[in-house]
DNA sequence: AACTTGCCCAACCGCTACTAA
DNA sequence: ATTAGTAGCGGTTGGGCAAGT
């Protein structure tokens, strides 16, 4: 090796700033399938133009099923300060006692808000002092920080905080959003997988964006290069029920789906170059963003309904994700979807060709 | 309406901690 | 014990947007 320490990525050869939602949705999708064993190898595996580091930084902070967003209670802003007396500018920590909220999300709440709203509140006082007179509703931030400990069994005593990140993936299961992963479980991947192919779609209560059968004739053969994967991943694409089994499945820039119908022999392998064509990316971002339509239906009722299932959950967070990435469920959608579905599973160059001949009528 | 200013937040950067060889 | 690779953390930046002039 060279002098140092390599460089993470090239940055040359990443894609930086925002993140378009075809390469969300292509996050999502691998993530979901083939979990996050290793973010330096991800981007490649996935084909996406991103460094791993950027990936992770996206899924933890956007695209995780767990993540809450939207505006802070005031019971949260408290508990942040009352977190931040005790443990500073430990934000994974603080973090971790807030269910749904990333550290970088309270790290830019604090200094927007809470900073100023507590400089404003004394600069005389002690940060104790001022941490027992600002929390007028200390109680309640209280209660909200031992109800998160108690959730995910965090010590309430903060001075023991282990430095777990029950807000990572590896407790998200806790939330009851996504399961801890289970690897080295082939055979169960396998019936996993069989279960969400196009012959058990009844199963399914939100696949029907993908079944479509009335698709325009011109996409027809774009469609017929593998569709069955394209919609067997996005059926399964926001259901994060999935086990998975990344150490057994994946080599370095090559993606080994799970065994399905369409390979009967096993060993279906999709390589994704990571050096993709920057006009395909360029089309593909151009194009529509995937969405869901039964979604649509009740999410706030489901939420404070009893039955409330994991399967509910999934589409409550999916609605909410197309929200979030401003996608609007329309019809003819569909057509578009299919061919980003198409993205999504295959090598970006195999299918720049189709593609852009689909793409061009 | 056009421009400026300030705020917000997603994303990046660089460092440290951890782990495996 | 050392080294290299990776994940995670905290600080910082910059683009977009809303409010103000």
């Amino acid at each position: 090796m060279g002098k140092g320490r390599a460089p993470c990525c090239d940055k040359n050869q990443v894609k930086r700033g925002p993140w378009s939602p075809a390469e969300d949705s292509r996050l999502i999708s691998f993530i979901q399938k083939y979990g996050h064993e290793n973010w330096r190898a991800l981007p490649k595996q996935a084909g996406l133009l991103r460094c791993g580091k950027s990936c992770r930084l996206r899924w933890i902070n956007y695209l995780r099923p767990d993540v809450k967003r939207g505006h802070f209670t005031k019971e949260e802003e408290d508990a942040i300060l009352q977190l931040h007396q005790s443990l500073g500018n430990k934000w994974s920590k603080i973090a971790s006692h807030l269910p749904g909220r990333t550290d970088n999300e309270i790290k830019n709440v604090w200094n927007t808000h809470l900073k100023k709203r507590l400089a404003g509140r004394g600069l005389g006082q002690s940060k104790h002092e001022s941490s027992i007179s600002s929390s007028s509703s200390s109680s309640s931030a209280s209660s909200l920080v031992s109800r998160a400990c108690i959730e995910r069994n965090v010590p309430m005593d903060l001075e023991l905080s282990t430095g777990q990140r029950p807000l990572d993936e590896k407790s998200c299961g806790q939330e009851g959003v996504v399961p801890p992963p289970q690897p080295n479980e082939p055979q169960e991947v396998q019936e996993e997988v069989a279960e969400r192919l196009p012959d058990n779609k009844d199963s399914k209560d939100h696949s029907s964006t993908f079944s479509g059968s009335n698709e325009p004739a011109h996409l027809k053969d774009c469609v017929r290069v593998d569709s069955p994967i394209a919609e067997e991943q996005m059926d399964s694409f926001f259901s994060f029920s999935s086990p998975y089994d990344v150490r057994s499945a994946l080599e370095p820039g090559e993606v080994n789906k799970p065994d399905n119908n369409n390979n009967e022999s096993g060993n279906f392998t999709i390589d994704i170059p990571f050096e993709c064509d920057v006009e395909f990316w360029n089309m593909l971002d151009s194009l529509e963003p995937f969405s869901v339509h039964e979604a649509d239906v009740g999410q706030d009722d489901r939420r404070t309904g009893e039955g409330f299932s994991r399967e509910d959950e999934d589409l409550s967070w999916l609605r909410y994700l197309e929200n979030e990435l401003g996608l609007e469920a329309t019809k003819e959608r569909g057509v578009q979807e299919k061919s980003r579905a198409i993205s999504v599973t295959t090598s970006p160059s195999d299918m720049a060709v189709p593609m852009k001949a689909c793409c061009q009528g």
